[in-house]
DNA sequence: GGCAAAGAGTACCCATGGGGTCCCATTTAG
DNA sequence: CTAAATGGGACCCCATGGGTACTCTTTGCC
């Protein structure tokens, strides 16, 4: 599965939602929008508050904005405002001990792994997440030999 | 967090030991050379046995051997094997009823990461996860030419 | 000033599924 | 026949994702 969480879905969401208006935009106006439930919309744009993601306006008429453009906005940043530190297995995470990571020749590689994704993340900003018709697209590739022409082609 | 699970994490570690073996091991060899419970590394070779990527020996001196050359396995399939598809989101995967899909811009670009991942996954062999040297490092690029995006649409 | 509309913070609950164990049936070498 | 293996379940536990509720605090507005 190899999943992120459906918090992390609805940051993305609600932050995409920020992105395309100009003043603030209270909970309840960003949950109708997304068909969230309201008190989770309301719990997840804490969290994104803070981590700095977001700006909140307390008091009345207050709600979110963006805290930067939405071009200066990572989706690796909103993932890990959500979920921590982006780490597909246990041990590339940070205190981990693995009981035999002497031998344990897989570790590195799902370093390089985990490294991969997480620039690819790191690379897409959520301006570019809120267009349906996002001119890009993203690929993954060895960088390496002769070969590495061939390496999208499955 | 963006995790594999623990189970497949043990299902690349077992293969890789099985990569390194000519002939058949048993469960209890494996899971002693990776320091996995023996129950636990039984049930994910069970699973791995049943995805037809490891092939088993009962009776008296059995044991799993793998199925094709560690060459010819990718990463993608072992995850596959224990966690079933690839899928980031849940509307990535088959048949999800998103309630507001049209509206939803998000999904599209979920999707293209979706496929950046799998596809580097599946660029992945057991036999370059194995080696700890592994020569090859793996990045990800952004595309943003019109022939590249039609090269991943699969 | 006082009320109402917001977010902040926190405690809490529930269901799911990852992770792990055990047991018994089946196969096969010696 | 027996012992050594895997096959295939059923089963349990508990961490955590997901969701809710309740009480502060801030602030616009009459």
């Amino acid at each position: 599965m190899l999943r992120i969480s459906k918090l992390t879905d609805y940051a993305v969401v609600l932050t995409t939602h920020l992105a395309d208006t100009a003043g603030v935009t209270s909970v309840r106006a960003l949950a109708e929008g997304s068909a969230i439930p309201e008190p989770t919309a309301a719990k997840v744009l804490k969290t994104l508050a803070k981590a700095g993601l977001v700006d909140s306006v307390r008091g009345a008429h207050g709600g979110y904005r963006l805290a930067r453009e939405a071009t200066a906005i990572t989706v690796a940043e909103i993932i890990e405002a959500i979920e921590g530190p982006i780490a597909v297995t246990e041990c590339v995470d940070a205190e981990s001990e693995c009981s035999l990571e002497e031998q344990c020749g897989v570790r590195a590689n799902w370093q390089r792994i985990n490294d991969a994704v997480a620039t690819a993340l790191q690379g897409i900003t959520l301006a570019e997440m809120a267009r349906p018709d996002a001119p890009r697209l993203f690929q993954i590739r060895k960088a390496d030999s002769a070969e590495t022409a061939r390496s999208i082609t499955r």
